[in-house]
This record gives C-alpha cells, sequence and structure tokens, in this order.
DNA sequence: CTCTATGTTTAATT
DNA sequence: GAATTAAACATAGA
C-alpha cells in the first residue's frame, strides 16, 4: 500500500484516532519490524502517554508523545494501518496493536498490518536518522523547481531514478515516478542531467497530478474494498497508451519495472548547452 | 511449479 | 569515489 498518497491517507486515520487520546495499551512481537528495538519497548514507550501530533513526511509516519518521545511508522511494501474494535481477534497479518482512550472515553483499537513484513516501526526520544534525511516532501513543502533541477544536475543516473531518490523527493515510489513522468511526457531514461529547468516543471506538474489523482481515489471512496487504481501507464506494458495510442513499453530501470510511452515521452540523452 | 510485486539496504562489480 | 547491478528480506496472488 505504499506511497506517499497511501501513507497521507494512513496519517489522516492515525491523527483522527490518536491526537489527544492516551494509550492503554501497545503490543508487538515482531522482531523483524520493531528492529533495532526490543518488543519490551513499545508499550514501554507508548503506554500510559498522550498523543500529541501525528505527521508524514515523504513514506514516513511519526507519532509525537507528551514527554517528547516519538514513534516512527514505515509502510514497506505490504503495511498498512486499520482501526478494528478492541475485541476484534488478531488476523495473520497483524504485527502490531496500539489501544487507546479519547478523553471521553471511547475505547479505540489500530492494528498495523503487514503481510511481508518490510514495514518498520521504531521508538525514539528524537528524529531517527531515516526522518531527518528526507527531502521535501511534496505535500509538505511542495516540489521546489529549483532544488530539483539541482539535484537533477548533480548526475547522470536515469531521470525516473533520482526522482525517487528519497534525499532528493520523499514520498515518489516506483508508481508515482512513472505515472508522473508519463503525465511530463518526458521519457524515465533521459539522463537527468539533460534535462531543461522547463522539463523539470512538467515533472513536478505531472508527479503533482499523479499525487493528487491517487489521493482523490483513497478520499473519495470510505472502504478499501472500492479503491480500484486507474494507471495510465504503470502495469500496462503493451497496452495502448491512453494518449497517443502506442504500445506501452517496459524496461527496467534502477532495479524497477518502469513503464512509458516511446512515441509521446520525449527521451533527453545529451547534455544541453548553456 | 514460475513469475511478479507499491520499498530499502547491503554486497559485489564495473 | 561514483555508479550500476544483483541479491536479499517474507509473503501473497496470478
Amino acid at each position: 500500500m505504499p506511497e506517499l498518497p497511501d501513507v497521507e491517507i494512513a496519517k489522516r486515520r492515525l491523527e483522527k484516532a490518536l491526537v489527544g487520546a492516551t494509550v492503554t495499551g501497545a503490543h508487538s512481537e515482531d522482531k523483524r519490524i520493531l528492529h533495532p528495538s526490543a518488543p519490551s519497548v513499545l508499550s514501554r514507550a507508548l503506554v500510559g502517554r498522550t498523543v500529541q501530533e501525528v505527521s508524514r513526511r515523504g513514506k514516513w509516519l511519526r507519532v509525537l508523545l507528551d514527554d517528547g518521545g516519538r514513534m516512527f511508522s514505515h509502510l514497506g511494501m505490504t503495511g498498512w494501518w486499520v482501526e478494528r474494535g478492541i475485541e476484534h481477534p488478531k488476523e495473520r497479518s497483524e504485527r502490531a496493536r496500539i489501544d487507546v482512550s479519547s478523553t471521553e472515553g471511547r475505547s479505540r483499537s489500530l492494528r498495523y498490518l503487514d503481510s511481508r513484513r518490510f514495514g518498520r516501526l521504531i521508538v525514539a526520544q528524537a528524529d531517527i536518522d531515516e526522518w531527518r534525511e528526507l527531502g521535501p516532501d511534496p505535500l509538505v513543502d511542495g516540489i521546489g523547481v529549483s532544488h530539483v533541477v539541482a539535484a537533477l544536475a548533480k548526475t547522470r543516473r536515469a531521470v525516473k531514478d533520482v526522482i525517487m531518490d528519497q534525499s532528493v523527493l520523499a514520498g515518489i515510489g516506483n508508481i508515482l515516478a512513472t505515472e508522473g513522468l508519463w503525465h511530463a511526457r518526458i521519457d524515465p531514461r533521459s539522463r537527468s542531467d539533460a534535462l531543461s529547468r522547463a522539463d523539470v516543471g512538467k515533472i513536478a506538474r505531472g508527479l503533482g497530478m499523479a499525487i493528487r489523482r491517487e489521493l482523490a481515489v483513497r478520499t473519495e471512496s470510505r472502504n478499501e474494498d472500492e479503491w480500484h487504481d486507474v494507471f495510465s501507464v504503470y502495469g500496462r506494458a503493451g497496452a495502448p497508451c491512453p494518449r497517443c495510442g502506442s504500445a506501452i513499453a517496459k524496461v527496467i530501470i534502477g532495479g524497477r519495472t518502469t513503464t512509458f510511452c516511446r512515441s509521446c515521452q520525449v527521451r533527453r540523452r545529451s547534455l544541453k548547452r548553456a
């Protein structure tokens, strides 16, 4: 479930359930997800504390507690937070739970589900490196064209590879990068240092479009079963390009499957002249 | 059985 | 050093 729009939905859900509430129970036995903390650390850090704030940067979530402690959550590939009844039985993919009581005394139970267990739950007293080292978040900070131009100019890697670098832009994953570049009409294999400022402007708008579209799908339908993603090119190799009808091509960039349209996405290859 | 997967890290190689 | 590539992680679904 994890890319910026999914994590944003998770953030809103946690915010609604947790802010102002007091933690009555916290539990996880999954050493892999909690690493490097020991399982006991979760309840010791959370129980009795009141939640002050939930925030998101890129694909990371941060829950701030009233004593300055904090819990970071990364959803990995298949992580997801859901709210369940306090008595709801543990299901197979449940890796952690946090129970809270609101000021009106209402009990809520949040469950962290993660079948593949690539996600993380980290308890710390200060911001962790993974959080501090994130680049600007497209929703929180906006996409600064100058910043992206500078980042792209530093390397000759494929542009898609660079915009997925979390220290350049936080939250862009394989889907958003693929879709955003299609909107921008830029070939994902383009050499990053060959792009003009105008190209970067298009990419910024393309990514914004992809993010808004995904967010809308998740906001407008109440339950998750109704989410049906409509991608233009992601996962659609061989299908006709929705814009020009040519067959969607598939290549591997940075180890990730990448789809694009050879006829309407232009490839920048040589260094532009000043 | 095989192949693929929304992410990240680490080791090996060029 | 920079850059690229492959593998690894663990599980589900087609």
